[in-house]
RNA sequence: GCCGAAGUGGCGGAAUUGGUAGACGCGCUGGACUCAAAAUCCAGUGAACCUAAAAUUCGUGAGGGUUCGAGUCCCUCCUUCGGCACCA
């Protein structure tokens, strides 16, 4: 028996799509579900057997919920803008939409081939102008609005100018950056630039100063993972920050609902610490410390106001605006050197420098508003310019990172809290008692934070605050391969487009290299940035998080020219029930998106506030990564010389760095260490490119092997340990590299890659077929009924595959496949009865081989459409139990006895077994534990 | 530094409310088939002790605790992985 999985294989496709089997039906009656995957961004690499993963879950749940008669969503796209094509452009001159699409077709074959369920109808791809558009009216409609702390929700800027018109900005409850106030009067007198302007700090897409990473050598900015220790990974050049404007989104007006609604969805714990931590919410004080010599006040936020009699200095951000204000002459060439050398850490830099805090003294003295005293202002960037007031009271005696600062400058360090009660309370923690703090003396630590607020608002400066450390989110790219803005400019104004002037298409370029001043590539198309008379267009394009914060919503209606989907279409469709993805999205993709949906939950166009009901993370497929002992150059001198891993001592380690060798080529001992063995070794000098003449010396031990270094780490390009599931799927059939997947461990676990254990499953489908073909791949299936053991090993199965299917456990649904086709096959069982209900049941999970067998067996249609099956209790049902009987808790025998007994029945005939003597031997039973059906315990 | 997750045979992992630890699979060992190999099938496989069997003891990162009973609950510690925006 051979079974031409290839064959197969096509076979079914083409009758799926023939039959359109997974064709969505729009007008269905059937209660609806969604189950969605983190849709990729094509690269060039194709994917890898990593990525499946949770496509191959999702794909499970799909069709066992078709099955179970649900109308089933499950689409996929491509989150098609992005750098790495750019990048690839300004390498190759290859437009970024022709590697784009070529990249498309790639993944799309590679998918088909592991036989997903997705109706490819419904495609979407964020870099095609029908759905750009959208996504530009998306931002066009954030640009209109501003939020309504008041009512809670988004509203049109219209009211905000009514508002205006009647008030000025007084009694308004609005998300805004506006400092300052005006009346109606004033409000109506500003000219329409002044208007422009005070409008934008209420827009939810404003415009403001926001820093980039600029790098002057390549003349253009860097996002985080272009850069390396602070300067650019290519090139190793300089990098500062600077500030440029661009346009961001005003995601902070949501903190709250994104926090409070975290509650209601079935997310990990995990996860909804991450985004709470993101959003961070702190309650504490604002307040104001006068400056000595100077008619202004320093602006602090603090969440320990009842510390603040152990202040001792202030710090403020380097770029505080403060900063030249409070510098007194003496210093002035110290803090421009600080200042400087601020600018150019990276935040990677800034966090490793944890215990090593610098900074510079300014000079200057703010008084304390309640002891009158004179405190020194210093400089440090370990305060966040970003954060709260970008100024802070430290505290030392209280607060690491004051404390830190303290020892280093020598300045003072006061308790004011007595923590004896509490030997084990760190410095920083809230317990304790106040003490040496004048009115807070003897009161603990809530208390004191509301009288010092209580005293800080009679005297007028300071308030309570709720701070949160989310920030708002940059929105402009200085980059090519985005969607353009639909703004245009002139000499003062800034326009949004009309709708109907929408999509604005990114236009072809040729040359993709920034422009001057790091500008996009775009404003060197002076045709298209002047296009519209009198006006010049936005340059920069959106970042890649745009076309992702809403591509869902376009699944359920994907060919709508006249609405990004249709309203019968989203009151159908509602949200995504089930959303598989990675945990490098757990925090950026999600919160943004749970952003947008509920600001067009606001305008009334979603029916509901949150997008992702369920959402599991999947965890990574890691990749054996193997290194070879090369020597250095100033250790071998010219010979190139590869060492066997034994030989390597920590006395001559220092002598050698690893290299990568690629997988493919290692060999594996019994002890499964890595090794190349000699002809390996050949193939290897190959991949290095090493020419015949060149002098190569290997150190060996006295067998013919080169062991090798071998971790447990990323499949990358990179370390040469990718593996391909179009090679696993020409060898095995989709059908074992699905369950092979599903079988390597839990769906949120990280785990390693190993095609050798693949066998497994390749034999266990292999028995499943035999259960129904003899060796000239005939069926030899019987029409009897089954019988009681058969039906029994069949109905376990069911019903722990359905249990399984509830939580997301493949890996034990795959073990439960194999006991029950490792039992039928020692009972040889070969009814058509049983054997047609397990290619039922495995039908989500090896779509190809079940298809045949539905077909072969005479059955209609698509077994993907038939009824999912559920398993009766009553054939489970077993008249004796095996009890495990223990002594003192240690299992000593087990016992088989009728089920009808009752408990004092166990009791009386347990302790007269023949077995049981040698351990009570006489002793008295103090004591006997009878848990009925599961375990029984004598205490002696 | 902070936050999150996880440590179970040679390996991936199972044990759903505290109740027979190691299901299922890989690998390994032995056997059958074969001239031989591959493939396939059968058996064994946590460790120690023992010629073997039986028995016994130990055993879920380490150390304590709760319990008749702990991989599972509590406390302390160690290690690994993932995330991070030094968040005042």
């Amino acid at each position: 028996m051979a079974i031409q999985f290839n064959l197969i294989e096509q076979e079914c496709k083409d009758f799926w799509q023939k039959n359109e089997i997974y064709k969505v039906d729009p007008n269905s009656d059937k209660p609806k579900y969604y189950v969605l995957d983190m849709f990729p961004y094509p690269s060039g690499s194709g994917l890898h057997v990593g990525h499946p993963l949770g496509y191959i879950a999702s794909d499970i749940i799909a069709r066992s919920k078709r099955m179970k008669a649900y109308n089933v969503l499950h689409p996929m796209g491509f989150d098609a803008f992005g750098l790495p094509a750019e990048q690839y452009a300004i390498q190759t001159g290859v437009h970024p939409a022709h590697s784009t699409s070529h990249n498309i077709a790639r993944y799309k074959e590679q998918l088909a081939n592991i036989g997903f369920n997705y109706d490819w109808t419904r495609e979407v791809n964020t870099s095609d102008p029908s759905y750009y558009k959208w996504t530009q009216w998306i931002f066009l409609q954030l640009y209109q609005h501003y939020y309504d702390f008041s009512t809670n929700q988004a509203r049109p800027i219209q009211e905000l100018i009514q508002h205006f018109e009647k008030f000025g900005n007084s009694n308004l409850y609005a998300a805004n950056s506006f400092e300052g106030r005006f009346d109606a009067e004033q409000w109506k007198s500003m000219n329409i630039q002044e208007k422009d302007k005070t409008l934008m700090n209420f827009r939810l897409a404003y415009r403001k100063e926001s820093f980039v990473n600029w790098c002057e050598a390549l003349g253009t900015v860097l996002a985080n993972d272009e850069i390396t220790n602070g300067v650019s990974e290519r090139g190793g050049h300089p990098v500062v920050k600077k500030s440029m404007m661009q346009w961001s989104l005003r995601i902070s007006a949501y903190a709250e609902r994104l926090l409070n609604d975290l509650q209601n969805l079935d997310w990990s714990p995990a996860l909804k610490t991450m985004q709470q931590n993101w959003i961070g919410k702190s309650v504490g004080a604002q307040l104001f410390f006068k400056i000595a010599d100077q008619d202004s006040s320093l602006e602090i936020y603090t969440t320990r106001p009842d510390t603040i009699f152990g202040v001792s200095f202030m710090v403020i951000a380097p770029e505080h605006p403060f900063v030249d204000k409070l510098t007194k002459e003496s210093q002035l060439s110290e803090v421009e050197k600080f200042k400087l050398k601020a600018s150019q850490k990276s935040e990677i830099e800034r966090q490793a420098e944890i215990k090593n805090v610098d900074g510079v003294f300014t000079g200057s003295y703010a008084i304390h508003p309640f002891t009158g005293k004179e405190i020194p202002i210093w400089i440090s960037d370990y305060v966040l310019i970003e954060y709260g007031t970008g100024a802070i009271m430290a505290v030392p005696g209280h607060d690491q990172r004051d404390k830190n600062f303290a020892e280093k400058f020598n300045l003072p360090i006061k308790k004011i809290l007595d923590q004896s009660e509490f030997a084990s309370a760190g410095i920083e923690d809230r317990v304790g008692t106040l003490i040496d703090s004048e009115f807070l003396n003897g009161m603990d630590i809530s208390t004191a934070i509301q009288t010092v607020i209580k005293q800080l608002e009679l005297k007028s400066i300071g308030t309570e605050r709720i701070n949160y450390k989310m920030r708002d989110a940059n929105f402009s790219r200085q980059r090519y391969w985005g969607e353009p803005f639909p703004i245009v400019y002139d000499q003062q104004l800034c326009y949004a487009l009309d709708e109907k002037q929408l999509p604005v298409i990114l236009p072809k370029i040729s040359n993709f290299q920034p422009a001057s001043d790091g500008t996009s590539p775009l404003s060197r198309n002076e045709q298209w940035v002047n296009e519209i008379p009198n006006r010049k267009r936005e340059t920069d394009t959106m970042p890649g998080y745009a076309g992702s914060s809403w591509y869902f919503l376009r699944y359920m209606d994907p060919a709508n020219s006249d609405r990004f989907a249709s309203s019968q279409a989203l009151q159908y469709w509602q949200n995504v029930d089930l959303y598989i993805g990675g945990t490098e999205h757990a925090v950026g993709h999600l919160m943004y998106s749970r952003f947008w949906h509920k600001f067009l939950f606001d305008l009334k166009l979603v029916p509901t506030n949150e997008p992702f009901k369920k959402l599991v993370n999947q965890g990574m497929i890691q990749g054996e990564i193997n290194r070879i002992y090369m020597m250095t150059k100033e250790f071998s001198g010219e010979i190139l010389i590869y060492a066997d891993a034994r030989l390597i001592t920590s006395e001559n380690k220092h002598q050698y760095i690893p290299v990568e060798v690629p997988l493919s080529i290692v060999k594996k001992d019994a002890e499964g260490k890595s090794y190349l063995s000699l002809d390996s070794i050949t193939e290897f000098y190959r991949f290095r490119s090493h020419a015949e003449h060149e002098k190569i010396k290997l150190q060996q031990s006295s067998d013919d092997r080169i062991y090798l270094i071998s971790e447990i780490g990323k499949m990358s390009k990179r370390y040469h340990n990718v593996v391909n599931p179009d090679d696993v799927v020409a060898e095995y059939g989709a059908d074992c590299f699905r369950m092979y997947e599903m079988f390597l461990g839990p769906l949120e676990q990280s785990k390693p890659w190993d095609t050798k254990g693949i066998s497994g499953v390749s034999n266990f489908i292999r028995k499943f077929c035999s259960l129904a073909l003899n060796e000239h791949d005939e069926l030899i299936l019987t029409n009897e009924d089954g019988n009681k053991e058969e039906l029994k090993i069949l109905h376990s199965c069911i019903k722990k595959v359905n249990q399984d299917l509830d939580h997301l456990s493949f890996n034990t649904s795959v073990s439960a496949f194999m006991i029950c086709v490792n039992d039928l096959r020692r009972i040889d069982c070969k009814k058509k009865s049983i054997f047609l209900e397990l290619c039922k049941l495995m039908a989500p999970f090896a779509p190809f081989i079940t298809e045949f067998f539905w077909q072969k067996m005479g059955q209609k249609g698509s077994i993907h459409h038939a009824i999912y099956p559920q398993h009766s209790e009553s054939f489970l049902e077993s008249d004796s139990v095996n009890y495990p009987i223990s002594i003192n808790g240690k299992k000593r025998m087990e016992w088989q006895v009728s089920k009808s007994l009752t408990k004092e029945e166990l009791e009386t005939q347990v302790v007269l077994l023949d077995e049981l003597q040698k351990y009570i031997g006489g002793q008295t039973i103090h004591r006997m534990i009878i848990v009925p059906g599961r375990m029984i315990n004598i205490v002696i």
